[in-house]
RNA sequence: GCUCAAGUGGCGGAAUUGGUAGACGCGCUGGAUUCAAAAUCCAGUUUCUUCGGAAGUGUGGGUUCGAUUCCCACCUUGAGUACCA
């Protein structure tokens, strides 16, 4: 009987599909443990190997916790809404739901074939409408909600609208937009309809607002700062200009500052972290407001060093800043005109690009000091950003280089209010060594007393306040787009209306085409049954609409983050259509214990998820406020690119070791031609494509054709892609399985490399002979040996810790040790090998559960329970310790690891006489390390 | 520029309360088996060596009886972020 993983495999993933073997269960007498994957965007070029690498880490613990006894929730789904498809929509006509349905489809067979322990009842898709609906209904929730600063959480707007009426807003503390009017309690009770809902909008979590958005023309819709890298879009690399226009935006700036305290409560790497701790940007320091000399006006700049406020030698705005216009002076204003329109006709990119060009122009008005009362120039620069702070910056020459430098390039003078410093080179940026001078009040004190003085002196001149600034933009939430949720609101006089959440879920309406139409809008213009009529509370064909009872609806949709940002919670109960998750589920499941997927989400997803579940608890409908306690980011599994060198403006190929100093140029070849000694098969590369057909080769001394090899991102551009398919057929899913994780460390990137699957596969195949002989089943009730013992203890030890420990590499290494040495041992003890099966079995499944059914037992080894470590097994058997002596004054005592301290010593000093006489000297210093080995130093 | 992570054989990588560096696998070399190949099994595989040994974990210092591990400085690579006031 050999070892036939393609019938193993396919027999027990059929067997647990029949048994519902991985059906988590609301109840139960075990304690809970939820594991969750990020769910994958099911894409049409399928999985590549690099994919399931994080859910086989993932199922090895979900495994593992079962065997542990835990009740585990471990679901799988997809994000299935999405560009690609749409792209793929708008070329071929195909229906995005058509394409999306197929990849889902291709992504299922594929995980199948690995032998996932999802519980695939749970499934979840982001674009169908059981699920949207709940996504739509916490945007409602968002809507009908605001910050209140003094309870630092969100409350209902009903709450708010009744202050309101009570007092007015001059004593609500909230998150609210800058430019909100302070209105009294009578004033509120005269506004209209229409200017009280305006007014809410500035309050509310989610809101429509003319915003400055980052446009992308090429993909024709607007993207967050997340989706956008280097200036150019994250998907397709399409420029990105900035643009007004009238979006949805969700108050994720209401969140900023329990988003970064929120990270000190959760067990996620520092990495991810850090990075989240960056795009938040908080930074300490003061608002100022300068009153701008002759003209009723005030500039108001955040600084984080108001100690330097006496080095004021100019001030800077923003070319976009709103007070430009005003204040510059007839004499100026050519100059300045000229100068916006050259800033604004520079895209995002190239202002990037040269960060070290400065530029700027003298608006001709001056700012009064607020300490000195001396006039000080106003500038205008692109160094400024109209998107941070307020757009405009107290200049400090002496303490910021960047001040310093515009002020060298213009001649601007450059007063040094540090004592004893240097400034004849550059800028003063030490904080920690400040020492104040030339600072009337604040000399002598250094930057934190300086720093507090000057707030105190700004606050009793009114001019300023201590202040928290952070770099976090509140989210654009619109997509011109089609696949995505559509917007659950209709438009009265222009004024956002909700439908109510009885008439949910709004569904996506047919189009005839994907693109925006003639008039710019987004697809969504196109629908020709897409109004809401809100006596029948349906949604009826536009030519009904009257703006009296039927209303047109939402064209926008909602951004990819949307459906995501809340799928966790989603799983715990997936299929209620009352609530997007039972009480009585979220409570019993609570949050994700373990979460695993990459990084590349860390300012994206990971932080817009971690806002609505802080939202949601705050709204009572959570119970916790963070979603999930331990997070891993997984490395990538990268490819080994081939390349082949072509002289340069020819057909011929030369092998890599036969170039010299000839002029190539590399070519990728597809990875599937070469072998494991980098050889090319030179037939095959020729039918690849027709221009290398007649192409002619140089080979090499031996006559093979040598390539060119290089670690790149698997893609298939780069030919280097290679199928889990393929590995599952030629090795099996097993093999693939523990292939993946002994590749190395899970957080790292690292390459593949088909060759070296042959260790894990042998390894497999050894297993399967520990177990059955030519004649059968080998395993009896022979009692173990001691050696068998100490064999699986060891490896008991190192498995469990490897596994806690998230060491999934080193495991496989230790259960090839195990393998071997109990082969050697000829070990037939059932004792020992069953526990050993229960050890491989999250790893290996498919042949742990195969053996353990072999060895007689009824039910699937997933719910045997792990053995448990005993120390004892692992008590040297010897009388004598050996000692051992290495030249250098050292002596090593092997001792049993269950011994404690106390042991340990009264052992050494038992030991102490014969190393003494081995030396002929009395040692100096005993050094004890329990449960290792035992150093004594002469 | 700033922040973070990492540098160990031909390759992927082991080894951390500081204690025999190179586990395990790939590849390579030799052998057994075979008509032959695949598969399998056995032995070897850090470098240098006068075969006694010696050196060795990016570089240079330091702490220690002892450092891949801890500290300082530097170099290199990767990732994130960036005129953030």
């Amino acid at each position: 009987m050999t070892y036939n993983f393609r019938e193993i495999e396919a027999k027990w993933q059929n067997y647990w599909e029949q048994n519902h073997t991985f059906k988590a269960e609301l109840s139960s007498e075990n304690p809970k443990y939820y594991v969750l994957d990020m769910f994958p965007y099911p894409s049409g070029a399928g999985l590549h190997v690099g994919h399931p690498l994080g859910y086989i880490a993932s199922d090895i613990y979900a495994r593992y916790k079962r065997h542990k006894g835990f009740n585990v929730l471990h679901p799988q789904g997809y994000d299935s809404f999405g560009l690609p498809a749409e792209q793929y929509a708008i070329e071929t006509g195909q229906h995005p739901a058509v394409t999306t349905e197929e990849n889902i489809n291709t992504y299922r067979r594929q995980l199948d074939q690995i032998g996932f322990s999802f519980d695939w009842s749970r499934e979840v898709r982001t674009s169908s409408p059981e699920y949207y609906k709940w996504t739509q209904w916490i945007f409602i929730q968002l809507f009908e909600s605001w910050y209140d600063r003094s309870a630092n959480k969100a409350r209902p707007i009903s709450e708010l609208m009744a202050l309101f009426s009570k007092e007015g807003n001059k004593s609500v503390d909230a998150v609210c937009d800058d430019d909100t009017p302070t209105f009294s309690a009578t004033q509120w009770t005269t506004f209209s309809e229409k200017e009280q809902q305006n007014i809410l909008l500035k309050y509310r979590l989610t809101y429509l607002a003319e915003t400055e958005v980052n446009w992308c023309p090429e993909l024709g819709t607007v993207l967050a700062n997340d989706e956008i890298v280097n200036g150019v879009s994250e998907r397709g690399g399409f420029p990105v200009v900035r643009k007004k226009m009238t979006q949805w935006s969700m108050r994720i700036s209401a969140y900023a500052d329990r988003l970064l305290t929120g990270l000190d409560t959760i067990d996620w790497t520092d990495a991810l972290k850090e990075s989240q701790r960056n795009w938040i940007g908080k930074s300490v320091g003061a608002s100022v407001r300068f009153n701008v000399v002759d003209f009723d006006a005030k500039i108001e700049v955040f600084t984080t060093r108001p100690d330097t406020i006496f080095g004021v030698s100019f001030m800077t705005l923003a070319p976009e800043h709103e007070l430009v216009n005003a204040i510059t002076t007839d004499a100026q204003r050519l100059a300045v005109e000229d100068y916006i329109l050259a800033t604004s006709k520079r895209s995002e990119r190239e202002r990037m690009a040269d960060v070290k060009t400065i530029s700027g122009v003298f608006t001709g008005a001056y700012a009064e000091h607020p300490f000195t009362k001396e006039p000080i120039p106003i500038w205008i620069g692109d160094y400024v950003l109209a998107g941070y702070g307020t757009g405009a910056v107290m200049a400090v020459p002496c303490g910021d280089q960047r001040d310093y430098d515009f002020a060298k390039h213009f001649d601007i003078s450059i007063p040094n209010i540090f004592h004893d410093t240097d400034i004849s080179k550059e800028a003063f940026t030490d904080k920690s060594n400040t020492k104040i001078a030339n600072s009337q009040f604040l000399d002598g004190l250094d930057f934190k007393a300086a720093t507090k003085s000057v707030i105190e002196a700004l606050e009793k001149i009114n001019q300023g306040e201590g202040k928290i600034n952070y770099r976090l933009r509140d989210a654009v939430f619109s997509r011109q787009r089609y696949w995505g949720e559509p917007f659950p609101v209709y438009y009265v006089e222009g004024m956002p209306q909700m439908i109510d959440q009885n008439h949910l879920p709004i569904s996506l309406p047919e189009v005839e085409k994907y693109l925006p139409t003639e008039e710019g809008e987004p697809p969504l213009g196109r629908a020709e049954v897409w109004a809401w009529d809100t006596q029948k509370n349906t949604i009826v064909h536009n030519s009904e609409i009257d703006h009296k009872t039927v209303f047109p609806l939402e064209l926008n949709t909602m951004p990819g983050w949307a459906g995501s940002s809340w799928y966790f919670n989603r799983y715990m109960d997936p299929h209620n259509s009352d609530e997007f998750a039972s009480q009585e589920a979220l409570n019993y499941w609570q949050e994700v214990d373990l979460y695993i997927g990459g990084s590349e989400h860390a300012t994206g997803h990971l932080l817009y998820a971690r806002f609505w579940q802080k939202f949601l608890f705050d709204r009572g409908y959570l119970p916790k406020d963070e979603f999930a306690k331990k997070l891993i980011n997984q490395g990538m599994i990268l490819g080994t690119s081939a390349f082949v060198a072509r002289v340069e403006g020819s057909n011929t190929f030369v092998s890599n070791d036969q170039i010299n100093d000839k002029n190539v140029q590399y070519i990728h070849a597809d990875v599937s031609f070469v072998n494991a000694s980098d050889e090319l098969d030179i037939e095959a590369f020729k039918l690849w494509r027709k221009e290398f057909s007649d192409a002619e080769f140089m080979l090499s001394e031996d006559g093979s054709f040598k390539v060119k090899r290089e670690v790149e991102k698997m893609s298939k551009s780069k030919y280097n892609v290679v199928n889990p398919d393929e590995i599952c057929e030629t090795y099996g899913a097993d093999a693939l399985r523990l292939y993946e994780m002994f590749l190395g460390p899970l957080e790292q990137y690292k390459p593949w490399n088909t060759a070296g699957i042959t260790g894990v596969s042998s390894f497999l195949k050894k297993l399967w002979k520990l177990y059955i002989g030519d004649s059968g089943l080998k395993v009896n009730d022979a009692q173990p040996t001691k050696d068998n013992l100490k064999t699986l203890h060891k490896t008991i030890k190192k498995v469990t810790e490897d596994i806690e420990q998230f060491s999934f590499n080193t495991s496989v290494s230790n259960f090839m040790i195990a393998v071997n040495e109990l082969s050697v041992q000829k070990c037939t003890s059932r004792e020992v090998l069953e526990s050993l099966l229960i050890l491989i079995s999250p790893y290996a499944p498919h042949i742990a559960e195969e053996l353990w059914a072999k060895l007689g037992h009824q039910s699937s080894i997933s719910t045997a329970e792990f053995p448990v470590f005993e120390p004892k097994h692992l008590v040297e058997s010897s009388k004598n310790y050996p000692i051992s002596f290495n030249g250098k004054m050292r002596f090593t005592l092997e001792l049993p690891l269950d011994l404690s301290k106390e042991e340990i010593e009264k052992t050494v000093l038992a030991h102490e006489k014969t190393i003494a006489q081995l030396e002929g000297r009395v040692p100096k210093k005993v050094i004890v390390v329990p449960g290792k080995i035992v150093n004594i130093v002469g």
